[in-house]
DNA sequence: CCTTTTGCGTACCGTACGGTACGGTTCTGC
DNA sequence: GCAGAACCGTACCGTACGGTACGCAAAAGG
């Protein structure tokens, strides 16, 4: 067992395959409908290999949060020179792959499952996911960040700071809602361009136009 | 039955104290901790009388969560004139009462039952959930964001848009994260500072001072 | 005083789960 | 071609849950 850096488990075709079977189960059915033997069953593999190769129960759950997380890569093309106008673009861009990552129904499901299992205080699921499935998008943003302050298009003291409030902009309480049940938005993109414009007005360097505000026509 | 206005079901004292322990199981152990015969044996009571008073197990949830939300009362005194620092102050205490909701135990223990449940259709847990508990906390939000505007001190044009963006810089990710399992803040009034000052910075009309923005000593 | 209601404690039932064991089959390495 | 591993399908076990039924004590009501 090596260190934590970048070592997936990265399990066998077949083992993914059943891995994709369970996430199928879960989204559709939720927990309840993730049983051994209906994986099993919808998976066509034996009880006897699950257990095998993932440990038990919990094992599973883990190598299902791996399994999607490895499916979602971000990439990471931080070559160009930014400008005000780039920097929005990419804002916006991050806001809206956020707001449709966030409401993905694998996504939701494994929130649901983490949360649901997050009482009790040996599971590591919650911790998980949120290393995991966070730290993706979480360093492409912190590195957009970064890059717009160095091109001194942003100003704050702590980007970690400015991250928490760049993302509550854009987030809200729509998760928790989503995660409850509600439907999500109707119009990311929209939600992501008011958000950027109010972050900007926080910390951008730039006078903002101040048009996506608020002062724009209807609801 | 009668329509949906404020008709708490009200529970006599007795089946109140049921649903307090049954709040501490849940709260103590989660979800699979919460069981027909374990509540009966915690409470001194017998399972028939928990069917005969709340239907099913989801029923007895849905009382759970009335139950609570009756004891959380948010009191709305709204008579003085308001200043521009009085305005602050009360946006912050607002936003301190919002972080201690969120982080207590009782809360914590209902969302997680709630959205671990919320996966199939016939879960009107969420729903509800969204309904009484949240139901309180908005109303005295709009209303403070509502005098703030008559007395001119804030500017939107969105009161529900506005709420959302100051509900999401004072919340951020952090309530997901603490669903999750992770701790809380270590300072929930900084926290509100931050996030009103903010608040205000976006929707104020009076030029904000910006010490608190990101300009001050530490993370 | 007697009757009716309410509710406690316990036992019970059907079901479904997590986990294990076993026989038979396919795949793999030599 | 053959031995051994991997694996599938199924059966099995213990347990624990949701929900129901029953017997009996205590309170409510007349």
């Amino acid at each position: 067992m090596r260190a934590d850096t970048t070592d997936m488990p990265e399990f066998s075709p077949r083992q993914n395959a059943v891995l994709e079977q369970a996430l199928r189960l879960l989204v559709e059915g939720g927990e309840k409908a993730l049983t051994t033997s209906g994986l099993a069953r919808a998976a066509n593999c034996s009880k006897e290999s699950l257990y095998k190769w993932f440990g038990d129960r919990e094992g599973l759950l883990a190598a299902m949060i791996a399994h999607q997380a490895a499916k979602v890569r971000t990439f990471e093309r931080s070559g160009e020179r930014l400008t005000a106008d780039l920097l929005r673009d990419h804002l916006e861009l991050f806001a809206r792959d956020l707001l449709e990552v966030l409401a993905g129904d694998v996504s939701l499901a494994l929130n649901r499952l983490a949360i649901g299992q997050a009482n009790r205080e040996g599971s590591k699921l919650g911790k998980l996911l949120l290393e995991h499935g966070r730290r993706q998008i979480d360093r492409r943003a912190m590195a957009l960040i970064d890059q717009g302050k160095r091109a001194g298009l942003l100003r704050f003291d702590n980007a970690d700071a400015a991250y928490h409030t760049l993302y509550g902009l854009v987030v809200s309480d729509l998760h928790v809602r989503m995660l409850l049940g509600e439907p999500g938005l109707k119009d990311n993109a929209r939600q992501a361009e008011k958000a950027v414009a109010a972050f900007l007005t926080l910390h951008g360097t730039q006078k903002q136009s101040a048009d996506a505000l608020g002062v724009s026509a209807g609801r």
